[in-house]
DNA sequence: GAAACTTATTAAATATTTTATTAAGTTTCT
DNA sequence: AGAAACTTAATAAAATATTTAATAAGTTTC
């Protein structure tokens, strides 16, 4: 990664920057930096922005990059059973606004083709002489070098889908798993930007884990750290899609907290949720984060059920990586601040003292954080020094 | 950390380099190496030590480590029951060989004096003009920069131990928790050394671990990461003495083979081991390992019980740091390779395959393993640049 | 409102790395 | 067996980057 890349990098993630700021963050020093921003300013990459505000000396010219000069980032963020698409320029600012559809996974060639279809659409009625990056992700063991994700059998689309989305588009993309990514955009844009080693639980569907260490995504041996779904942890009979009993997954993601409104609705239980269900036939998320807002005692209570175990996991996560903060954070997070006190009551339970005392735990409250964390991954995995001579 | 400090524990953890393997492991040029190297030479503490084999080309001169220009290592390895002490030089030969006796941390005022008082009885008889450094390794909340053991009271002997032995006997003294060493010896010296991502269980009288991530001991946020011995693991009933239930300590720890032992003769099983308990009134380690060994029922029993739950802990481990290797060292390696079957049979029926399969779980062949680790961080936490003008 | 103090920028000196060259030892082919 | 071709190590020269010092541009204090 050469110092160019780095530079406009940095400038993505914080916006506008000082010489002596970028010479911090990319070690490198002073005079050497200065050459490279007076390169990107004269290729038209970057901007003065003003002088920074006074800190008792001589003020800091700014620079920040001009999104004029640097393409679209187009954002494909999968999920279990949707699919989100939007477009996004280098100020993270929206120039296509998300679009969110139905896609089940699990029918994988059905749900490549109708995002193919669908991005191809917002496409065209673009126009950005072709210069786009595309950010791809989506839950699975996905390898991000290789562009693939080996969840799927080896036919798949969804196998080599880099290459697939890449052909289809004619545009590079970038693929991530949606996990490592939100922990990226947390660390980079949310409540973790000042912290050196941070865990991200991505409360989903599933319950995934990024792992910031040292200002790094820490992928483990063979790229697949982070599987917190299937730590063994409660002696329960409620059987795991991957074969095992008493998986996190099946006590403390969203999926589960939707069976117990489902079992609580059954049996006959006073809510809001029940008009709600006779309506629309189903309860979904917002259906069930409206609820526990309006302090619904059967969507509090189902929440509150997913959200102890998740701290009876998170109890595991602390006594093992000593994280400065973990953050809370996918679509669970829309349940906001109403979280802490059972995690907290868990991690009482679980926990040593000293070691919960020296962990902060946060509900993230950074907005479309799959769409964000998408753009992010975007931006990070494309080598930018290309982006110097256009 | 400069150039010639760590040319200095290159060699001393990998003993005869060439320049170029010591241009690649520190990153710096040639050139610079040669230089560091050649004054290093001329100075008596680094030896030429012939040419390396043919790889095909002109073949590249070694250097080592000169003994005799460099201090001699005394350890002071400290675990619950027993303190061990020795003496080593620069190429982990024994200059005083280990001298174990009894000393209970849990009284620390008299097991300090008392290590004193032996550490000062080797030295005096020993003469090395006062060139020594010393290790002291032990349990607990330990932060070897400040050369603090948070674990005991502020005005106990062994919070500020480090400052203590310094006073005590006069020589510069590095502090390290004695499952952070163990982990770095066996990244260094044991089976973990050509590997970026190892994790290092210590199964002593509890169960400690050290993560090493790209070659470096993760810490985490206030250096507590690895407190493997509370996670929660069982619904059992035990009570830890942290004061929860259910921690693996309490499990899958030496201590705890032992109290089943006790217990399964209390039963009046057969075993070899009831003449030993008949004749010396108690059973301890090595008698535990001698029955284990020799195919004794009752031990095995014992042993396979905390092997299962260390398994079952090792599936927890592997699914979140998806770590390359696990060695199992400490006391209980002592086992050996008899404790494989239970373990990968535990990871069977906790681990997902693919991760299972994608790490390697070792018992650690390393002999005197807490006096080699406590000898590593005396060197690796000192700074060798000093030792270049003596 | 000048003197003392900070900090950014630029210039010069120093240090390091990269590249090219030369030396030393292996392998291959006749 | 012995020379030619091939590797790799060590050294020298050139290119590059960093450190240090000097200067410029603001702030604060008295």
């Amino acid at each position: 990664m050469n110092l160019i890349d780095q530079i406009i990098k940095q400038l993505y993630c914080f916006e506008r920057q000082s010489i002596s700021e970028l010479s911090f963050l990319t070690k490198k020093s002073v005079p050497k930096v200065t050459e490279e921003v007076g390169k990107l300013v004269s290729e038209g990459i970057l901007l003065e922005a003003g002088s920074a505000a006074s800190t008792g000396g001589r003020r800091a010219m700014q620079y920040q990059l001009s999104v004029e000069n640097l393409p679209y980032i187009v954002t494909i963020a999968i999920d279990q059973y949707f699919t989100t698409i939007a477009v996004l320029n280098f100020r993270n600012e929206f120039v296509v606004l998300p679009n969110r559809f139905p896609t089940n996974i699990n029918n994988d060639q059905e749900a490549v083709i109708s995002i193919t279809k669908e991005t191809k659409k917002l496409l065209s009625a673009l126009d950005k002489n072709g210069n786009f990056i595309v950010g791809v992700t989506m839950p699975g063991f996905v390898d991000s070098e290789s562009g693939l994700n080996r969840s799927f059998p080896k036919d798949s689309l969804c196998y080599s889908i880099k290459e697939y989305f890449e052909n289809a588009l004619g545009f590079p993309v970038q693929l991530a798993n949606d996990s490592s990514a939100i922990a990226i955009a947390e660390h980079r844009f949310g409540d973790g930007r000042r912290s050196q080693n941070v865990l991200v639980v991505n409360l989903n569907w599933g319950v995934g884990l990024g792992i910031i260490i040292e200002n790094q995504l820490y992928k483990g041996h063979s790229g697949y750290a982070g599987e917190f779904s299937h730590i063994p942890l409660a002696n329960s009979k409620r059987l795991c899609s991957c074969g095992k009993k008493g998986c996190l997954e099946v006590e403390a993601s969203l999926s589960c907290a939707l069976e117990y409104v489902r079992e609580f609705l059954e049996e006959k239980e006073p809510s809001v949720l029940q008009s709600v269900l006779a309506k629309n036939r189903v309860i979904d998320l917002s259906d069930l984060v409206r609820a526990f807002e309006a302090g619904d005692q059967t969507a509090i209570k189902a929440v509150k059920a997913i959200t102890y175990m998740l701290g009876k996991g998170l109890a595991t996560l602390i006594h093992i990586m000593n994280p400065e903060k973990i953050i809370i954070s996918g679509n669970g997070a829309a349940f906001g601040r109403g979280l802490l006190p059972t995690i907290q009551a868990a991690l009482q339970e679980y926990c040593i003292p000293r070691l919960s005392h020296s962990t902060e735990v946060i509900i993230s409250n950074l907005a479309h954080i799959q769409i964000i964390s998408t753009a992010c991954i975007a931006v990070l995995q494309t080598n930018m020094y290309q982006y110097q001579h256009k």
